[in-house]
This record gives C-alpha cells, sequence and structure tokens, in this order.
DNA sequence: ATGGTTGGTAGCCAA
C-alpha cells in the first residue's frame, strides 16, 4: 500500500500534473495540501473517475487540505482539537479501510508557514505543532497504523538543506519548530524517508525564484511521520523528484512510503 | 543586500 503527500499549490492551477501523477504513480492514498480552493470548487468528479474516493477540507484561496483514496475513507475528522477560533484549513484525518487489511488512520497536515519570524505567525506556527503533538499523542494510545503527512514547513536536520546557512533567519529551520518536530517524533513517530536513507541531498521543495531547480537547491520539509503499527510494516520510501521537471510544477513533490 | 517566481483574488498577499 502505497501513501503519499504532496503539498500541491493550487489544484485547479496543477489539476493536469495530479491527474497525471496518479494515474503515472498510482499511490493508494495521497494527501494533497494548499489545495487553495473551496470544498465545492475541488474537481472530486475527475479524481473519482480514476477510481478514487475524495475528502476535502477545502478554504477559497488559502491551504485547505484533501486526502484521496482508492480504498474507502471513512470516521473523517477535519480540524485539529483546541480550534480556539482557528479558521485555516489545515488538516484531516481519515481511516483508510482496505476490503481485506487492517485499516490505517491517515492525516494530510499542512503546518504553518511562521515567517517571518517574531511575528503572531511564528507564534501560531508554534501552537499549531502544540495540538499536532497532543492530538498524536492521544491517537498513539490506540496502538493501531497511524500514518501523519503532510508539509510540515520544518527542515529537521542541517542534511535537510542543500544550504542550512541560508535557513538561519527563516521560520522553517528555527530551533524551536526543528524542537516541536523533534518531541513529535519522541512520541513514537518514525521519518519514513529517513529511516530508509540516512543521508543528505534528499529534498522536496525548491523555490521558483533564483533558479532553486536548476541548482538542486532544496529543503525536504514533506514528510510521513509513521506509528510503530505502520513503521514494522514500511517497505520502502522515495520522493517523486522527477514531477519536479514538468510543465507548470509545484514547488513541492510528492513523498511516499509503500507499506506490507 | 537585493531580487528572484507562482497562485489566487482583486489591486497586493502568502509562500
Amino acid at each position: 500500500m502505497r501513501i503519499a503527500t504532496w503539498n500541491i499549490n493550487g489544484v485547479k492551477a496543477r489539476l493536469h500534473n495530479l491527474l497525471h501523477w496518479l494515474k503515472d504513480s498510482s499511490p493508494d492514498v495521497a494527501c494533497l495540501q494548499e489545495i487553495k480552493c473551496a470544498d465545492e470548487a475541488f474537481p472530486a468528479f475527475e479524481i473519482e473517475a480514476l477510481g478514487y474516493n475524495v475528502a476535502v477540507l477545502g478554504q477559497k484561496g488559502l491551504h485547505g487540505v484533501a486526502l484521496i483514496s482508492k480504498h474507502p475513507i471513512e470516521d473523517v475528522t477535519r480540524g485539529l482539537p483546541q480550534a480556539d477560533g482557528d479558521e485555516q484549513s489545515r488538516f484531516i484525518s481519515g481511516l483508510i479501510a482496505p476490503k481485506d487489511a487492517t485499516p490505517i488512520r491517515v492525516a494530510s497536515a499542512y503546518m504553518p508557514n511562521g515567517n517571518p519570524i517574531g511575528t503572531e505567525k511564528f507564534e501560531y506556527k508554534l501552537a499549531w505543532l502544540q495540538r499536532l503533538e497532543d492530538w498524536a499523542r492521544e491517537e498513539l494510545l490506540r496502538e493501531e497504523p497511524l500514518v501523519i503527512a503532510g508539509d510540515y514547513n520544518i527542515i529537521p536536520e542541517p542534511i535537510d538543506a542543500k544550504y542550512p546557512g541560508n535557513w538561519v533567519t527563516d521560520a522553517l529551520y528555527q530551533p524551536e519548530p526543528r524542537a516541536a518536530f523533534r518531541r513529535i517524533s519522541a512520541l513514537g513517530l518514525t521519518d519514513a524517508v529517513r529511516a530508509v536513507n540516512d543521508g543528505g541531498g534528499l529534498y522536496t521543495f525548491w523555490d521558483y525564484q533564483a533558479g532553486a531547480w536548476q541548482k538542486n537547491n532544496g529543503i525536504r520539509i514533506d514528510h510521513l511521520l509513521l506509528s510503530p503499527e505502520a513503521a514494522d510494516r514500511l517497505l520502502l520510501a522515495g520522493i517523486d523528484r522527477h514531477v519536479r521537471t514538468w510543465d507548470k510544477p509545484s514547488d513541492h513533490v510528492p513523498v511516499w512510503a509503500d507499506l506490507a
């Protein structure tokens, strides 16, 4: 079972790429972020025509997440607990229920960017990560397969950037969100890509600006974190780099994990 | 130090 995550940077502008990638890579489950459209504007018809089910938490123009699955999507939850007036659409989870296999809870999460540091945006990022940590802690008590996939907007380690020094004043590389990532990991979650490859040079995002892609000036900020019950089934994980060479690409590429 | 690009919505913001 292949579970993938992709910050698509506008599903309407990227529909051709999305359909191509779904046919090409054929993930069982795809977690999308930054769909940038309201629920009713999500291109469900075209995606369902490829044999997928769809669950969406949209928002007009900004953010927005979705789950796409070849298997039934049950028990969908939208938003994290402790919302306290938070109206940004950044989290959806569902129980992926294959006919003859163990169900897996999969979350599609779009962590706040948090720039610039020293503003309420950065504080919002930290508060959001705390809410995710609280949710994950509760969810892990079930001792069941769980995948928290998405655009974490966190560069976990220096090897996750081509030029770490370029990011020292950026919210994606600050000590606080990196510590939050470590705390969440330390709950017992496994970084799927890192688990199968402990080297550097693995990137999931290249800025549109200044020829970042051509220079391979990338960062690894899209992650799949696996509960122990999911990690036990991890076969392989990877990054669909080639998608960045397509016409009108997202600035992120899909990341995936294959579970037995 | 600055500028560089894209998407979405509507005269700039978020990334």
